[in-house]
DNA sequence: AACGCGGGGGC
DNA sequence: GCCCCAGCGTT
């Protein structure tokens, strides 16, 4: 079969990205899926009807790389301090930041920030519906994009994120884990599963689609993506509780372990965790950082001793406890200024950005 | 394709 | 300790 407009209720084919003859019929796994949603699926804030295009932004950019529990209370404070677009371009990047907290990669702050602005002045204040114009917008990238234009306008884009990669490799390829990255593969398998297949570009992608079939895509991109948040996990999949065991490849073929190692992230004495500690000590700080405090054990050693306000101290005490000699400390303070994560003020000093 | 980029919780 | 998490931008 070579046909990809053929409705692909029937086992897709190697043309379509999935190469499993045996495979389950699309149509049967996305309506279990979907069916399990419904009655499975968490009571998320950026879920609900009143969440705005703007709220699902705002999550989606801080739900990379950051988990669900963590992301929720920050997103809650966010929404109902920067309702909109513009409320967020109006402030300062450093106010920013500091309201980012804790859920790392800071970066995503800046960019929301500079996507809040862009929205704003480019856009009459209203997130994009499309993905092109999404896609354009910094840090939004196809992941993102797909998901913004799904869960926020209910159009049909094939939305691809890693729990969906592994529930499609675990039931229609019996893979037990993905990759670290997606490869073009992967996402024609995730287009193919889609009720009516999106065109390459993915604009207009619900052109062909009824309004059943709207329907039907935007819950299994949610759906599938929860399945492998809750069921499908990638460490102690819970087969048991999953609604398509009975028809999923990696099951039948007896849970073969993955075929790839991962390569755990380098943490201790990297400079990632330096210009961590630096960014946690100018959130908790009032003013000014001395750039001494910053780049030498030592400054940060004092400094600690002498802070009152106890937040600020732990944080200081943890940035002087890093491993990191003087001259790491130093080039991740030029590198966080580089980044537009930090700023030098004349007198020397270290603050975050106005 | 590979790398840099945070941080915390589960095992 | 190790691994994972609704990725993105750069090289």
């Amino acid at each position: 079969m070579t046909d990809v407009s053929t409705p692909n209720n029937k086992p897709a084919t190697h043309a379509t990205g999935l190469s499993n003859p045996d495979a389950a019929p699309a149509s049967t796994v996305r309506a279990r899926v979907n069916e399990w949603f419904l009655s499975n699926g968490r009571d998320l804030p950026w879920r609900r009807p009143e969440a705005t295009a703007w709220g699902v932004l705002v999550s989606e950019i801080m739900l990379q790389q950051t988990p669900v529990v963590r992301v929720q209370p920050v997103w809650e404070e966010w929404m109902e301090r920067w309702p909109t677009p513009h409320d967020l371009a109006a402030e300062p990047a450093g106010e920013v930041l500091r309201a980012w907290g804790r859920l790392g990669y800071p970066r995503r702050a800046l960019r929301l920030h500079a996507c809040a602005h862009a929205i704003a002045t480019e856009h009459d204040g209203v997130v994009p519906n499309d993905l092109p114009t999404l896609l354009s917008l910094p840090g939004v990238g196809e992941y993102t994009a797909a998901a913004v234009a799904c869960f926020a306008y209910r159009i049909p884009a094939t939305v691809v994120d890693t729990n969906i990669r592994r529930v499609i490799g675990r039931i229609f390829h019996a893979k037990a884990l993905p990759g670290p990255t997606m490869t073009r593969a992967q996402y024609r398998a995730a287009q193919a599963l889609m009720p009516a297949h999106p065109n390459e570009a993915g604009e207009a992608a619900d052109a062909h689609y009824s309004p059943a079939e709207v329907a039907e895509a935007n819950t299994w991109n949610a759906a599938s993506m929860e399945l492998g948040a809750l069921v499908c996990t990638a460490r102690d999949a819970r087969c048991g509780e999953c609604p398509v065991e009975s028809v999923c490849a990696w099951v039948a073929a007896g849970k073969p372990a993955a075929d790839y190692v991962p390569r755990g992230q380098a943490w201790h004495g990297t400079d990632r965790q330096v210009r961590g500690r630096v960014m946690a000590v100018l959130r908790e700080s009032d003013g000014p950082v001395p750039h001494e405090v910053m780049a030498t054990r030592d400054g940060a050693e004092r400094a600690a001793s002498a802070a009152t306000e106890s937040r600020l101290r732990s944080a200081l005490a943890e940035l002087a406890l890093l491993t990191a000699d003087d001259a790491q400390r130093a080039s991740c303070v030029r590198g966080l200024v580089e980044d537009g994560l930090a700023v030098l003020t004349s007198g020397g000093e270290v603050s975050l950005p106005g």
